[in-house]
DNA sequence: TATCTTATTATACGATCGTTCAACAAGATT
DNA sequence: AATCTTGTTGAACGATCGTATAATAAGATA
């Protein structure tokens, strides 16, 4: 029973529910699972205790909103004219200021290795993750299908994928001799000797 | 005060705390690091609770000593002729049956996430990577001069390692459509085109 | 103004965490 | 045999975990 209480900040549901998540990335970013306390992320948030299992029924939840916020940001849909540009857009998009950032990497690497474990995090995992390759697969067989090229579409979007996850490992875990338009390039670069042709541009 | 005790086996320190590096390790692969507990820890390892902080001082060096029983394995040195040899070398380990496993990959990922976090493993995690990643300009330019090739080894490693940690990733998490040998092919395909020369067998 | 909904707080609870410690047993040394 | 070292146990401790809950305040509705 609070003997007092000093006047709060009443937000919306939708506002505090997207304070919550953002509290939550953030304390995936600076430590990891074991930073992804209910107390850690109330007090990043600046509330109390209670709130949290309010807006979300369990802090499981909470993780899967954080995954979804995650994966909406990185493949957000943009116009584009060409499959070209929507390759050249997805590699953008992975390695722009805000995604290839120590910080969110590690929120990344976190809930990764959640990923491996838990079973509803993983099908929204998996889910994502499928939606990401084909969209991937369609572009590049439209591309080699206007080149006249003979490409395993299928191999060709693990190979990028695995690169892409690579360098942003890499980065987060030691990041020196790193620069953002290196690893750009060198997805590009893959890509162009993948397919046989120099069709990305890979300027210095 | 135990009133009675049954016989129990005892072992040598040396081989005691082997059992509990696997023991970890075992934790580690099925539930990640929140599986990582001094309580599954020694119900893997069949022992009591105390055995655990009497061979380590604390649960934070169990998991350096783990890590470093990792690395020792999958840089484990064997007698090779050519730089050619050495990478293929280290391109087999880095996808043999015992690595190359989902469990195995799951415990990478759990201390990969907390290398991001933990300064003492940070710091072993950079000494290990310098060694592998020097170990491997040496070997790329030894092939490039023989080959009188202008390559930027550093640049290749970087990608070589990056390519390999993504595969491990994706195996991991979704490995579906996913052969070790296309894996492996992967990376010397990556070589071959990065040197300009198909020197790596990529037979099918 | 009275009523109703709900965002928010603070406390409490049981479970589990990592670590410490006294007791004891196994095996080697004397 | 007696002593000593050390591998091993099981209980206990304080801290922290996630969640549930009663009280309250804020704001909308009547």
């Amino acid at each position: 029973m609070p003997e007092k209480n000093i006047a709060y900040l009443r937000k919306t549901s939708a506002q505090r529910r997207q304070d919550l998540i953002e509290a939550g990335i953030r304390c995936l970013g600076q430590g990891g699972m074991s930073a992804f306390t209910i107390d850690n992320i109330r007090k990043q948030a600046g509330v109390s205790r209670g709130l949290i299992n309010h807006h979300f029924k369990t802090k499981d939840e909470l993780l899967l909103k954080i995954y979804s916020a995650m994966t909406a940001y990185l493949v957000r849909d943009e116009y584009t004219e060409s499959p070209k540009q929507q390759i050249e857009l997805l590699i953008e998009n992975s390695f722009d200021e805000l995604t290839f950032d120590k910080s969110n990497l590690r929120a990344w690497l976190a809930i990764w290795g959640q990923v491996a474990t838990s079973p509803k995090l993983k099908s929204l995992h998996q889910n994502r993750y499928e939606i990401y390759k084909a969209k991937l697969i369609t572009a590049i067989n439209e591309i080699a299908q206007a080149n006249k090229l003979n490409v395993d579409a299928n191999s060709m979007a693990r190979r990028l994928i695995a690169l892409i996850d690579g360098l942003w490992l890499e980065y987060c875990l030691h990041s020196d001799g790193f620069s953002l338009q290196a690893a750009k390039m060198d997805c590009f670069q893959s890509l162009n000797s993948n397919l046989g042709i120099s069709i990305f541009s890979v300027e210095k």
